[in-house]
DNA sequence: GCTTTTTTGTCACCTAGGTGACACATAAAC
DNA sequence: GTTTATGTGTCACCTAGGTGACAAAAAAGC
């Protein structure tokens, strides 16, 4: 049998959980908590899908993973007693970025990510969420680029990268999308963290497959057939 | 001769910057904001610096980046018009994550931090930032050592995923940093993105060098020790 | 235009780390 | 305790990608 802990303001205290909210604001936000006990394995969420609660880890391990584009596990990270998780939440329409799993037996608290704004810091959550989306978005991106590197080949890499630029400076053209920027090989080996040499190789290949051609210095993608030559899934946005 | 961009609400909007913001907001946030032209390749900010701007790009592209273990650069993101960029200012205290220089010509807007809380949110800038602190800070951390995995060898992987887990979850004790959980060298492995076999070779070897230690299946580890043994430089927190 | 510098394309060669296989140790299950 | 499953240690071998070198092509300077 399992001993419910208790979950009071010196708990979390001692937890360093929430160090910045008043004695208040903690008990308004624990009386708002869901505890519940995940037995090790167990899966709190997966990645991919509507992200509608900020987890608390009260006790044990748990663990933030991601299936790579050849089916592998990364172990993205382990979360800690005291850490908050689940962030996902607290950007609008966002969906989880990864499977969270019990690592070992844990005691989790759930909350609401209104609640959690809104208690904390009295202003309304649409405001905030939409200022965290505008402002920390952009990191979740390269976080999501470079988690997914981790266990990907270069060609996978270079497809990633590519995308990402043909999101950020792309406009679409009669022939696909073109790059509004001048780009080196080495730029790209830069970004992508491999040689000069290999990535020039890799390019000249993506380009006899029609994946990608160059007028002058610049670049035109096809994003569908990057995707597919990569062996990326074709997900829709 | 250079002709200075006019920033006005238009083109913010145009920019697709601060899209969830009213039009009286952006107005009043543009009357705060320095206009700058900075020249390719210059700097604006260099990693481990006191972060006190938060920067718009309105024009050009800009690039982050960081100097790895053994000094190679690793080109983090290329920054897009609109983008807002040098988001440590948000958090109280963090220094610049990344270096920041002009990839091509640009055109940069300023502000500071407690300016672009305060007229997009109507909340104490210190209250703002101690939870985006408490919420993203974790993630920057992942961030860090994901960015830093790029052009390291298994062994610095190893070392910096270490030193991450005895953070978290080490309790001082007599031999060193104890780590409270229990971690085959598969998870390692999957942490670090790499065979176990290996993963099991380099432990060996640091407990020879007597970097870390084993007590059954729990971990004793030297930070100090590790850091230097993976050729990290030692740095105050 | 011509010259100089930067980028591209392609070699041949080398090394870090992946893979499979298997023996041994340790821990869990009963 | 005994058995079974799970982790560890160590091979020999293979492959993706790094390195250096150099010629051809493009850009940039002038």
């Amino acid at each position: 049998m399992v001993r419910t802990p208790i979950l009071n303001v010196a708990t979390v205290r001692r937890l360093k959980a929430f160090a910045w909210a008043t004695d208040r604001q903690v008990e308004r936000l624990l009386s708002h908590m869901r505890l519940q006990y995940v037995e090790k394995r167990t899966v709190l969420f997966n990645e991919g899908v509507p992200s509608d609660s900020l987890y608390l880890l009260v006790s044990g391990v748990a663990k933030l993973s991601l299936r790579s584009p050849d089916d592998e596990r990364v172990l993205v990270s382990l979360v800690a007693p005291g850490e908050l998780f689940g962030i996902t939440s607290l950007m609008p329409g966002m969906h989880r970025a990864f499977r969270s799993e019990a690592f070992s037996d844990c005691w989790v608290g759930a909350v609401r990510p209104e609640v959690f704004v809104t208690t904390l810091l009295d202003c309304p959550f649409a405001e905030f969420s939409a200022m965290m989306e505008g402002t920390v978005g952009r990191w979740f991106a390269l976080l999501y680029r470079y988690t997914h590197f981790q266990s990907s080949s270069l060609r996978q890499k270079l497809a990633l990268a590519l995308l990402e630029l043909a999101q950020k400076f792309g406009v679409r053209d009669a022939r696909g999308t073109l790059l509004i920027l001048k780009l080196t090989h080495e730029d790209l080996a830069d970004l992508v963290g491999a040689s000069r040499q290999k990535v020039t190789e890799h390019m000249k290949e993506l380009e006899r497959q029609q994946v990608l051609l160059r007028d002058r210095r610049r670049l035109i993608v096809h994003p569908d057939r990057l995707r597919e030559a990569a062996g990326l899934q074709v997900e829709g946005k």
